[in-house]
DNA sequence: ATTATCTATAGATCTATAGATAATGC
DNA sequence: ATTATCTATAGATCTATAGATAATGC
C-alpha cells in the first residue's frame, strides 16, 4: 500500500523523531528496528525503505536530538541561564527530549563512525555556545573555559541519573549549579 | 568434570575480573555471557553455577571494578594528583581498567536495582576521598565541592573518549585539569 | 553424595532481506 | 512503472535451563 511521497516523507520524519526520543530515554542498543517501527506506528520492514541500517538510522536521529538542544539553548542569554537549564531536575527527569551527550555519551565511543562523527558535532556545538556565552577574554580561553564548563553540566547529569538517591541526586545537581555560578 | 573447591573460587574471581574489563570496555548490554564465559575460559553453562543472572554477576564485577579503583586513588596525597590521574590521556586510552562510572555511567539509569545500588555507593566513595582531599573548609562545603569535582572529572573524561578527534580530546583533558587545579 | 562444568537446546529477540501488495506519479 | 509499506522469514545472538559427566569431599 503505497503512500503519497508527502506522508511517506511525513513518516521519515516521525520514525527519526521517536528514534531520537527512544535512544536517549533506553540507549541505543536497547532499541531494537521493531521498537521503533512500533513507536512510529509502522512496522519493522518499512525502516529499510526509509534508512539503509540502524546505524544510518541512529545517526540521523542523532543529528535532530542535537538540532533541538541547540534550538533549545540558542535562546539563553547568559551563562547562568544555561546552567539553570541544564542542570534541573526536569532536565534530569525527561532524558528522552534532553540532551544526548548526557544520555548516550558513554556508549558512543563503541559505536560506528557516523554516530561518533555526529557526536563529536554536537560537542563542539555546546562548547561554541559556551564560549559565545563567556566574557570578553581571548578566544582560546574561553573556550577552554567552555569545554571544562561542558564537562561539569554532561557528568553533572550522568551523576545525578546513575544514583538511587533522590536527596543526593538533586545535592549534586546543585552543587555543580553553584560551582558553575562562581565561575 | 568437578573441581576442587580452590579451583572453583580461582574460576569466579577470573569470570569477575574479565566481567569488571569487558563491562567498561564494551558495556554491560553490549557483552554477553557466552563472551564472559570465553574470556575466563569456560562455557556459558557454568557461569550459572557461579552466578543467579547476568545482572548479579554484572553487580559484583561492577563491586569489583570500583574496590580497583578505591585501591588506586586511595594512594593518592594531593587533589592534584588525583586530578593529573583521572584526567590522562592514559585512563582515556584503557576504559577496561579506568573508571566505571565514566565508562557505564549513562548505562546505569536503565539497569537493574542491584546495579544502581552498586553504582550509587561507588559515586560515594569517590566523593568521599575527593572530599578528604579538600581543604580546611566545613565538611558539607568540602562535601559539595568534592561532587562537582567529580563531576567535571567524569564528564570530561566521558567527552574526551565521544570525540572523533583526537587533539580535541586531549585538549579537552587539559581544559579540565587546568580548572580543576585553579581550585 | 555432592557439585562444578560441559553439552545441548529452548525460547526470545534482533538486524536485515525477499517478495507481495496496492496506490501514487508520470 | 514506481515505490512505500506489509508479511514472512532467514540467520545470529542472547539469557537461561535441563541433564549428563566426572572428580571432589565427606
Amino acid at each position: 500500500m503505497r503512500v503519497t511521497k508527502e506522508k511517506a516523507a511525513e513518516n521519515r520524519e516521525r520514525i527519526l523523531t521517536e528514534a531520537a526520543r527512544l535512544f536517549r530515554e533506553r540507549g541505543v542498543s536497547a532499541v531494537g528496528m521493531d521498537a521503533l517501527a512500533e513507536a512510529a506506528g509502522m512496522t519493522h520492514g518499512s525502516l529499510y525503505s526509509q534508512f539503509d541500517s540502524k546505524e544510518h538510522l541512529a545517526a540521523e536521529a542523532l543529528d535532530r536530538a542535537f538540532d533541538a538542544s541547540a534550538a533549545k539553548y540558542g535562546e539563553v542569554e547568559t551563562l547562568s541561564a544555561y546552567v539553570e537549564r541544564y542542570l534541573s531536575p526536569r532536565h534530569r527527569d525527561t532524558p528522552g527530549s534532553g540532551c544526548a551527550i548526557a544520555t548516550l555519551g558513554c556508549e558512543v565511543p563503541r559505536q560506528g563512525k557516523a554516530m561518533r562523527q555526529t557526536f563529536t558535532g554536537g560537542i563542539r556545538r555546546m562548547m561554541e555556545r559556551l564560549t559565545r556565552l563567556l566574557g570578553p577574554k581571548a578566544r582560546r580561553e574561553r573556550e577552554n573555559e567552555a569545554l571544562a564548563i561542558a564537562a561539569t553540566l554532561v557528568g553533572g547529569m550522568i551523576l545525578a541519573r546513575a544514583v538511587d538517591d533522590r536527596e543526593l541526586s538533586d545535592r549534586i545537581l546543585a552543587a555543580c549549579r553553584a560551582r558553575l555560578n562562581r565561575t
